[in-house]
DNA sequence: GTCTATACGGCGATAGAC
DNA sequence: GTCTATCGCCGTATAGAC
């Protein structure tokens, strides 16, 4: 793997847990097992290896619900959006997951315009795969058609948010899927 | 009001906005229109500051969660509970519940087991509250008995985190107390 | 209790040798 | 590309006058 990869990867792990402010480059450096004058010639600042790490996690997160919702073995909205959300509650124990959290829903007032312009195209397509999916089910009888698509999408997004915060909360992932679909089922 | 009170409000709404690195003393003195050398005077150090916030925080939510809950004018567990959640999602845009939110799901690594100790009591008398109204609730035959308590109360724990995680994604609100409520009532 | 002044360390960032 | 050395700034915290 390429230095400036592997230097995203680290940066995102140290500011999924310190933040921002407090995650300082001498610290990158020394997990990388350089100085921190090092660092400065593969990125020009602190600000451009943030928003490097920005755009990883951009990615990833359109990769992760992509693979998901397009998965040919997945035929039933149920069976997308079950898996959709079980891997979310599992893996915000993973730091890019820690990562998008923390900046997504806690942004530094300074660093919100720099965090929402960055992962705005990831949250728009994720929006969209999740929205498709369930009108699919609206229209094909598989959930209740007395539910609008928006309010259903709506509460989904409420569940993944709710799974995201704190890994320790939800060992008991399966409750939560079971009382939303009775809630959405025809 | 008490210099100290004054600070410890001013404070709230600092650390909340820029977390606690990106908070300087100087910054909330400057907030109180003195010195940060005055600020010495009433709290040995940040750390005495920040641990004063949490145990404000912390008596604020037993205090918010107990007067919902022990409303008189709210006999149904439905309204106790949508009532709760309601307020959840309608304040998470004033500066104490973003302190809330900001500290208890995204801690820095160095400060979790401080606040974790600090906002213990308020998490088990919350959760203890809720639980409560649950159980009399699937009991007296408000809410479905081939649920278990613990599946609902984990259930609508999860919205309250997801209804807490951002304002600007809730106008729609009702949306998500109608599908939990189609998923758990009797 | 408030101020000015200051100590001391860590931060982001740069210069220049190898 | 990596290092050591250094700059200038801002952070926490303290000393001491009023």
């Amino acid at each position: 793997m390429k230095t400036k990869e592997k230097i995203i990867d680290e940066s995102i792990k140290l500011f999924a847990d310190n933040g921002f402010e407090g995650t300082s480059m001498a610290s990158i450096a020394k997990q990388l097992g350089f100085t921190k004058a090092s660092l400065y010639a593969h990125y020009e600042n602190k600000m451009a290896l943030f928003e490097g790490c920005l755009d990883k996690i951009a990615d990833e997160q359109i990769e992760f619900t992509t693979q998901i919702m397009k998965d040919p073995k997945l035929n039933k909205a149920h069976d997308k959006l079950y898996n959709l959300l079980k891997n979310c509650s599992l893996i915000v124990s993973e730091k890019k997951y820690s990562f998008f959290n923390r900046f997504y829903y806690m942004p530094p007032i300074e660093l919100k315009d720099v965090i929402e312009s960055r992962l705005e195209k990831a949250t728009i397509t994720c929006n969209e795969l999740i929205f498709t999916t369930i009108k699919d089910a609206v229209n094909n009888g598989e959930m209740d058609n007395q539910l609008s698509v928006e309010e259903i999408t709506n509460s989904y997004k409420c569940l993944m948010n709710g799974v995201s915060c704190r890994v320790d909360t939800y060992q008991n992932f399966d409750s939560i899927w079971k009382i939303f679909w009775r809630g959405v089922k025809a």
